[in-house]
RNA sequence: CGCGGGGUAGAGCAAUGGCAGCUCGUCAGGCCCAUAACCUGAAGGUUGGGGGUUCGAAUCCCCUCCCCGCAACCA
């Protein structure tokens, strides 16, 4: 990260076909860490996540519902609204495709990428695979069928169709890649950016006859602008209005690794087609498995926000997810884990904690001092300026266990006076510091210790993590 | 030769050439402030297999077996 004091923050806007769990969640919740992070830094935040909601397949599945595209998509909205709201999520801004707003800054985007000459129409010969759902160029195809779906017939037309030359920016794109650091994120991401970029960029199809579920081509109602080049342009329809895209402004794009292609080549490209600044970083995550398992609502192998929340209680998500998620290497969780790390982690860890301090400080007369933390802990910023999520609440648990420990050497529950004055203040402080440190990670855990730490009298109350 | 990740203690992971470590679980002890929590100690590994380089290999090289993603609209 950077010394601007002005920060976007965006999550890829999901696909409306379903609605979110908690795979989707993990990456809200990483773009909420920096989002509130961030602020108490001080700094000028924007956070965006939303929905993506054009496209053949929504309008299928719509329709087999037997409802209106919109209808159904304002029903995944909502639905993806709630749970983040579960889980705490700051965003300012939840954008959906289908916003006016959006849609006026897509046809803006589409005519001034045309009017550089970037895009073009031409006559294809194209098949259409019916698993896809998409087009498939003849050097993809094998023994004339669709790689993935073998058995369905393909069907051939022939359509006119705009282009984006996104050949033209190889080397712009080869050259951003090379030469900033952090454009992507990990490293090893960016190696494999580099090495698909080297192997040549087509041009790629950006328009689509005969889909109504869309928005349309700026003065050819005949063609529907491709999904993927309405979602992208999301990220600007946001920001821009709000005065965070300009030069200012520390870009953060967080998304899935299957997405990463599209963030770390298309979007630079088209913004370049457009005139318009790119990203700082482009944060690629890895996938939640789980029992080794992916998630996937067809094989009945998911776990929701929701269900999660039900079972442990808010921040329980937020905390296993971002300590044990999976960031730059894919992770797998199952209810059992889950509830290990609640019982160990949260409830013998902090909460115990939490509970011996202040047991012992509300049964004499001690009297805290005022001196509250008004700064993370080193530990918190270096880890987090690199995105080190889960290495960060490692370092705070580390510092519970060290507390654990120091206490026991005292064995402060047996001292009086003077002594178990220092030796409280040496908990007190620490824990305040656990608190403030925590704000970001977990913030309704953070003010509950606040209301009880964060005052002369210390307060004893119920658990925070009652034992499973 | 499509691209990539991985295989280390019962489970989950760390260690990029120098005594193989951490968390959980198991066993023993201590403590009694705390949510049967906390602290100390112990057991448990020929690092998937084979070969090579080296004084020394989980780590570098070659071969091999096995799992898992992505492959241009699943976070």
């Amino acid at each position: 990260m950077t010394k601007k004091d002005k920060i976007l923050i965006t999550t890829a806007i999901d696909y409306a076909n379903s609605p979110i769990h908690i795979g989707h969640a993990y990456q809200k919740i990483l773009a909420d860490v920096l989002a509130r992070y961030n602020r108490i830094l001080g700094k000028e935040v924007y956070f965006t996540t939303g929905t993506d909601e054009h496209g053949q397949n929504i309008e299928e599945t719509a329709r087999k519902k037997n409802l209106e595209p919109k209808e159904y998509v304002d029903q995944i909205a909502k639905k993806d609204k709630e749970e983040l709201d579960l889980l705490n999520i700051s965003y300012n801004r939840f954008i959906r495709t289908t916003d006016a707003d959006h849609e006026k800054y897509v046809k803006e985007f589409w005519k001034k990428t045309k009017n550089k000459g970037d895009l073009y129409k031409e006559k294809s010969e194209g098949y259409y695979c019916l698993g896809c759902e998409a087009f498939k160029r003849k050097s993809e195809l094998v023994n004339g069928r669709c790689g993935d779906h073998p058995s369905k017939d393909l069907q051939k037309i022939e359509e006119e169709n705009y282009f984006f030359k996104w050949s033209k920016y190889q080397s712009f794109l080869l050259n951003l890649l090379e030469k900033k650091e952090d454009f992507v994120v990990p490293k090893n991401k960016k190696r494999e950016m580099i090495n698909f970029l080297k192997q040549g960029l087509k041009d790629i199809s950006v328009s689509r006859k005969n889909i109504d579920w869309g928005i349309s081509v700026p003065e050819d109602q005949e063609q529907t602008i491709y999904v993927w080049f309405d979602a992208l342009i999301n990220y600007y329809s946001a920001a821009q209005p709000k005065g965070f895209w300009d030069e200012q402004t520390h870009i953060i794009h967080l998304l899935g690794k299957d997405n990463l292609r599209w963030h770390a080549l298309l979007w630079p490209a088209m913004l370049k087609a457009a005139d318009l600044r790119v990203p700082d970083v482009i944060l690629a995550h890895e996938f939640l498995s789980m029992k080794s398992k992916k998630l996937s609502k067809s094989e009945n192998n998911i776990i929701t926000v929701s269900e999660i929340v039900k079972k442990f209680g808010r921040g329980v998500a937020r905390y296993y997810l971002l300590r044990h998620g999976p960031l730059f290497k894919d992770a797998d969780i199952s209810w059992d884990r889950v509830e290990n790390v609640y019982n160990k982690e949260l409830a013998d860890g902090l909460g115990n904690l939490v509970q011996r301090v202040s047991k012992v400080c509300s049964r004499s007369d001690y009297k805290a001092d005022f001196n509250l933390p008004e700064k993370f802990s080193p530990y918190i910023e270096n880890n987090l300026n690199n995105f080190n999520f889960n290495q960060a609440l490692k370092e705070i648990w580390n510092k519970i266990s060290k507390e654990n420990k120091y206490l026991e050497k005292k064995e402060f529950w047996h001292k009086q006076n003077k002594e178990l004055t220092e030796i409280l203040g040496h908990a007190v402080k620490t824990v305040r510091q656990i608190a403030y440190d925590l704000k970001p990670f977990l913030p309704e855990i953070a003010e509950e210790i606040e209301k009880r730490f964060n005052s002369k009298k210390i307060k004893f109350g119920k658990p925070l993590f009652p034992k499973k």
